[in-house]
RNA sequence: GGAGGGGUAGCGAAGUGGCCAAACGCGGUUGACUGUAAAUCAAUUCUCUCUGAGUACGGCGGUUCGAAUCCGUCCUCCUCCA
């Protein structure tokens, strides 16, 4: 498709990680960029104009939650999702495959697609690639994802072959049913957990497809740090150089900085908003949380090199004051805190690859935060 | 003055002879959270020389092998009647 493509502007000459720009029917954003998800249509407590401040390019929506609430039918109606929240920068939708994960107790998958009960009033629903995928068309968003499954890690490889095998079926499915392949950018997803050869055998199938743009999924769901990235690298060697490397669901710190070393560009996370609303910081000194007694007198703001909002106005005393207190406000200015973090530490990125000096970045970032063994949690 | 009902850990509130250092909720302290079933979940919350010991269920004194629980007495709070 024409008005969607990676302009690759520059490769780091120091370490091979690549600066780009990205060009969507609602607008160009620069690569590796962090991604907010907004599952619901909104970004947890925060408003567009908010999201904008902070200079957040893309953002997440869900193909399952709003097909539960409140349908597709009315975001189309509404003149799409862009329109529906007010958001006119770039939106991409997750399949509803992650759902097949995070929901697993109530599911049953086949060949056709995936059999659960919803998590509202546990009424039986059928998703399949091609259904997500018509759902999708109607929300309307600039960048889409095949549906997948998601299996959870360790699995042993025989079920992982399967798996891997059933979601290229699927993606292929979906690919067929992709009504607006002229305004919407289908990604396929590839899988095969920690299995070099099923990562390949994803990688290869889904190229062979020809997609706008590659995903890598089944990752950060409890699997050590230095697995993820093995399986970041098993599936990008196989990914074709000029188009969009997404890896989803990522978004500590560290493992951000590890993916753009081996040629990630988009990254989604919902931990710097989930943690913010359960008042845990990122900050340039490590992790932070405000609701410790320690910050009770502590009338400095959470990180004195950031320059959001809310670092620019407010005291740790008091938002600790008004987590304590449940306040609504709170969590909107430590969620903005947090997103602001990391869509900072992508601009300092852009910029170190720009320099040809990402791998001195990198390494000075790791020292900064005490990150010396690959598995301690930064975050 | 009379009748009745209470006083339990920071607060509220169970327990009414041994399984009670005392349920549960709140509050306090701390940890976790990775394509959002998440304003959620978990741990901890009398003291100490802590796989044990010491104090403790309004005060004091009894009964009993054993009392937050039974008896006496005092203090105190609440409701109703005068």
């Amino acid at each position: 498709m024409k008005n969607f493509y990676l302009e690759i502007k520059h490769v780091c000459k120091q370490s091979g990680a690549r600066y780009g720009i990205l060009h969507t029917p609602h607008g160009s954003v620069e690569t590796p960029i962090f991604m907010p998800v907004g599952t619901l249509a909104t970004v947890k407590y925060l408003s567009p104009e908010e999201l904008k401040d902070m200079n957040a390019g893309i953002i997440l929506s869900n193909t399952y939650h709003l097909w539960l609430r409140p349908g597709e039918e009315v975001v189309y109606q509404a003149g799409g999702l862009h329109k529906f929240m007010n958001y006119d920068g770039p939106i991409l939708t997750d399949s509803g495959g992650f759902q097949v994960f995070s929901l697993s107790a109530n599911r049953k998958i086949s060949e056709e697609g995936v059999m659960f009960r919803n998590h509202l009033n546990g009424d039986k629903m059928f998703l399949t690639p091609e259904k997500s995928i018509q759902i999708q068309n109607k929300l309307g968003a600039d960048i889409i994802m095949s549906f997948d499954e998601c299996p959870p890690y360790p699995v042993s490889h025989e079920y992982m072959k399967n798996s891997v095998e059933r979601t290229l079926r699927w993606a292929k499915r979906g690919k067929e049913a992709h009504q607006r392949s002229e305004n919407q950018a289908l990604f396929g997803i590839v899988q095969g957990g920690d299995f070099e050869d099923l990562r390949k055998m994803s990688a290869q199938a889904l190229v062979e497809m020809d997609f706008p743009g590659y995903s890598i999924g089944g990752t950060s769901i409890g699997e050590p740090k230095d697995v993820m990235y093995r399986m970041i690298d098993y599936s990008i060697k196989y990914l074709p150089f000029d188009k969009p490397r997404y890896l989803m669901g990522v978004g500590s710190y560290d493992a951000i900085v590890e993916g753009v070393l081996r040629g990630v560009d988009m990254f989604d996370c919902v931990l710097p908003t989930r943690i913010a609303r359960h008042g845990a910081l990122m900050t340039s000194k490590g992790r932070l949380n405000i609701r410790d007694k320690k910050n009770e007198f502590d009338f400095t703001s959470i990180d004195n090199e950031c320059d959001c909002y809310t670092c620019k106005n407010y005291t740790k005393a008091y938002l600790r004051h008004l987590y304590k207190c449940d306040e609504g406000f709170g969590k909107r200015l430590l969620s903005i805190h947090n997103l602001r973090f990391l869509i900072r530490l992508t601009e300092q990125i852009r910029e170190a690859i720009k320099q040809d000096r990402f791998l001195d970045f990198k390494n000075e970032f790791f020292e900064k935060m005490g990150l010396n063994d690959v598995n301690a949690r930064g975050f």
